[in-house]
DNA sequence: TGTACATCAGTGAACGCGCGTTCACTGATGTAC
DNA sequence: TGTACATCAGTGAACGCGCGTTCACTGATGTAC
């Protein structure tokens, strides 16, 4: 059993938390998921969180902040593998993917977490406005022929028609619908308007 | 302190807890919202649960049932006040209103619990995708010039888009940005494809 | 460079609390005769 | 129609459990001399 470790340990074992508790956020939930199994998770036990984080809301603001920040970058390398012109259909042919529709776990915060986000503190919902920010400036850079701020509003509804519709096809029970969902988004994403 | 009521009365108190409950967890969450404060809300001690309920599960199925239903009666008068060419755009300025991202208790509860629900149990999800079929087809009704299979597609992307919108618009902290997702949307809605 | 000591990451037991659920009890309702 | 009794809605105490959080303790790290 070793005890303290030096400060580059700790900064590890500071990250495996948050790495730990931004997937079975996505994965179960925030309320769902208790510290004890999150951090039996991350090779601790519970009684080391404090050394780390004021809080479980201090945690669960940072661990948003991370699950952002791997969708963003999803988006931008979707989008950069295809022509500008192009870029948006790139990204909602992964958004809405069967693929990241059965993996909460390393998806989209938003539609993972969303109407527990609008619950959250506000430094929690500090971290997510950031994020979504980020996610409509990415997809609003796909755009071509428009100005900034008229590509950012197209690129806001984009945004809200992916979640909306990955969020639906993962409720809903039946798997034909689930697929007319994704699809129904896909093409209207797709059309000019 | 009275006893044993009459079925009439029985109906009535059960209604009062499916009421209230949908009310609530809308409000607060599933997880968050505990029995016995609910109980209490709605006039009762905790104990009486079970002869109503066989688990919180249960009624959580049938509280979501109850909340789809009223959004979608909502959204029926909504277009029923105007012609059918503008009854999307009735149901967007409703849906997509300061009012209804202020009072998620009695709002859509796709908005209000969309990722709670994707974690639910069977019944619910079950409950959920009827909800959100009949939202999609309230939708569809209101799309001229297209076979029904074509306006369901349509109104599906839709659906997705208001509700995302509306999502984005409750966590984000910034109230300009919050303003300006409600905005897009409804522009996005207005706009042919 | 070597030694003495303060720091603090991690452990594991314990805190009070509220959770979903169960149960013995009460007494008006509804039923059987 | 009137009486005797079974039903069961609602009460309030109790169940075990897991929650977030606290704390005394350990001992390697990092620092001061």
């Amino acid at each position: 059993m070793l005890m303290r470790r030096s400060k580059e340990d700790t900064a590890k074992t500071r990250a495996s938390i948050v790495g730990t508790a931004s997937l079975r956020f996505r994965k179960n939930g925030i309320c769902e998921t208790g510290l004890a199994d999150l951090m039996q998770a991350a090779g601790l036990t519970h009684g080391g969180f404090y050394r780390h984080f004021e809080s479980k809301d201090k945690l669960v603001a940072e661990a948003a902040q991370t699950a952002f920040s791997s969708t963003i970058r999803a988006m931008q390398t979707a989008a950069s593998k295809s022509r500008t012109s192009e870029g948006i259909k790139a990204i909602a042919h992964e958004y809405l993917s069967p693929k990241h529709r059965a993996d909460r776990a390393h998806g989209c915060p938003l539609a993972a977490l969303g109407s527990e986000l609008a619950r959250s503190d506000k430094a929690t919902r500090a971290a997510a406005t950031d994020g979504i920010l980020k996610m409509i400036k990415t997809v609003a850079s796909q755009i071509e022929g428009r100005s900034t701020r008229q590509a950012e509003k197209v690129a806001m509804a984009a945004v809200a028609t992916m979640f909306g519709a990955l969020v639906m096809s993962r409720i809903v029970t039946d798997s034909e619908m689930s697929d007319a969902l994704l699809t129904a988004a896909k093409e209207r994403l797709a059309a000019k308007d």
